[in-house]
DNA sequence: CGAGGAGTTGACGTTGGTCAATAAATGTGG
DNA sequence: CCACATTTATTGACCAACGTCAACTCCTCG
C-alpha cells in the first residue's frame, strides 16, 4: 500500500481546522481505492463496513424501492463524504454509490468514524454541517417535485449540476462528467423519454447544447428564468 | 417564570444519558411556553433565534416557495426537537413550523445548541441522530414521489401518520389531531380535490372513514398493499 | 460490420390538475 | 337560538401534461 500525503485531504472541508499531525493520524487508517466507472462504492441496504471520501472522479447516489425504480439523491465531487451511515445512527447503507466515471477514493473503516468525531472535534462538527446541508437540500427538490412542472424540474436539475460539476467550454457550460437522459429523468421523477423531449425544444430554442450523455448550457439565465417558472404562455 | 421539573424531559430521546443534574442545568435556561392552534412557533427565512422541543400537542413543519406554494415536510409529536437550525450549521429556519392543535413547547436560545452539544456530548449526538433519522425519511419521501402515483403517496401518507399519531378507535386507528384533505395534499404533492376524491373511494370501500379534518383508518393492511401497490387492476 | 446502448419522435391514453357549482359543518353576531 | 359568513369537503365536466408503447436513427465499441 503506498504512503498517503496529508495533502490529499489538507483542503477538504471535512477537515478544516486539523493539525498536520492529525492529518497525518487519520490518513494512516486510510485506504485509497480506485473505483472504475460504473462501478458501485457501495450498496443500499448492505451493512455499513467503512465510509468515504471522494478524491477524484464523480458519484452518483441511487436509492431503489423494492420493485426496482430507481431515484438519483445526488451527486458527490471531489472533497465531499459519502456512505457515512455512522453519522445519521445506521448501520446499513440508506443507497448505492456508482462510480459516475473512473473514481479514487479514500476509505476507512465505519468504526472509526465515531472515534475521529470525538478525537477531532472539527471532523464531528464538519460532517455533521455537511449531513445539515444535504438535509435542506433534499428538502429543496421535495417542495420542487411538490410543486413544480417536469420542465421547471429538469431545469433545476442542469442548474443544479452546472453549478457543482460545470465546466466552461466554446458554447456556454458543460456538465463535466457523462450523463445520460434516463439520469436526468431519474433525477427529477419522470421518464427519459419527456426529458428528451424538453431538451429537444430546449436545443431549438438554442438553450443548451446536448448529445450522447453529455449537456451544456448555453443559455443559463433563461434556463433559469425557466426554472423559476417566470415565463408566461411560451 | 414557573419552575420546570427535570421529569418533563428526563424520559426523551434527546437527553437519554443524562444525569438529573445535567437535566436541571439545561431546563433551567429554558422557557416553557404555550402556542395556540394555527400560531406560528417559527417562519421560514429569519434569524433562527432559539430552538425547541414539543412537549405536547403536534407541529407541522412547513415549506413555502417563493410564490407561494408550500409542502408539509412533516409533523412533529412530542418528544421531538424543532428548529435545530444550529444542528445543521445555519443561522435562519428553513421551514415554518405552525402548532396544528394547542401545543407546549420549551425553547432555548440558539447559541445555547453549541454549549449543550459540548457538554452534554451525549445531547449532541442524540440531535445529529434526529437530523440523521430525517435525511433518510425525505429521501424516503422523495424516492416516493419519484417513483408512486398519487394515490399510493396519500396512502403512505397517511399510514405514517397513523404510525407516529394514531390512536385507536371504535372503528379502527385515527390520526389524533385535525388534518385537511389540504394538508393531505400538501404532503403529497397534490391538490385536495384529488385526495377528496381517492379518500372517497376509500370510504366507499371501506377502508377508512373520515369527515371534516378527521380521518380514521379502518383497514390498514389494506391500505398497505394499496400504498405499495401489490393491487393489480381493481 | 454487427450489436447494444443512447437518443428522438410520433401516436395514443390516462392520470390527475383546473374550473365550477354545491353541500355540509362550524363559527359569529344579533 | 337563529341568520349568515366562512371554512372544509364533495363531485362533475373538461382537458393538458405527461407516461406508455412503438418505431426508427445514430453513435460507439468490440
Amino acid at each position: 500500500m503506498s504512503r498517503l500525503d496529508h495533502s490529499l485531504i489538507a483542503g477538504l472541508p471535512a477537515f478544516e481546522g486539523l493539525a498536520r499531525a492529525d492529518l497525518d493520524a487519520i490518513l494512516s487508517k486510510a485506504v485509497a481505492l480506485r473505483v472504475a466507472k460504473d462501478d458501485a462504492i457501495f450498496d443500499q441496504g448492505v451493512e455499513a463496513g467503512s465510509f468515504f471520501i471522494l478524491l477524484d472522479g464523480r458519484v452518483r447516489v441511487v436509492r431503489t424501492t423494492p420493485d426496482g425504480r430507481q431515484a438519483i439523491v445526488r451527486y458527490i465531487v471531489p472533497g465531499e463524504l459519502l456512505g457515512i451511515a455512522q453519522a445519521l445512527g445506521r448501520d446499513t447503507y440508506p443507497a448505492s454509490a456508482v462510480a459516475a466515471v473512473d473514481c479514487v477514493v479514500l476509505a476507512w473503516p465505519s468504526r472509526l468514524w465515531a472515534k475521529f468525531a470525538v478525537d477531532y472535534p472539527s471532523f464531528g462538527k464538519n460532517t455533521y454541517r455537511t449531513v445539515g446541508a444535504r438535509l435542506e437540500d433534499v428538502q429543496t427538490q421535495m417542495l420542487d417535485m411538490a410543486t413544480r412542472q417536469v420542465e421547471q424540474r429538469v431545469a433545476h436539475a442542469l442548474l443544479r449540476l452546472v453549478r457543482q460539476a460545470g465546466r466552461s467550454d466554446g458554447d456556454g457550460i458543460a456538465i463535466d462528467f457523462p450523463i445520460s437522459r434516463q439520469d436526468i429523468a431519474e433525477m427529477t421523477g419522470t421518464t427519459l423519454h419527456t426529458v428528451s423531449r424538453i431538451m429537444s425544444a430546449w436545443e431549438d430554442k438554442g438553450l443548451v447544447k446536448s448529445g450522447r450523455q453529455q449537456v451544456t448550457i448555453v443559455e443559463s439565465h433563461k434556463l433559469l428564468l425557466l426554472a423559476e417558472g417566470r415565463t408566461e404562455r411560451d
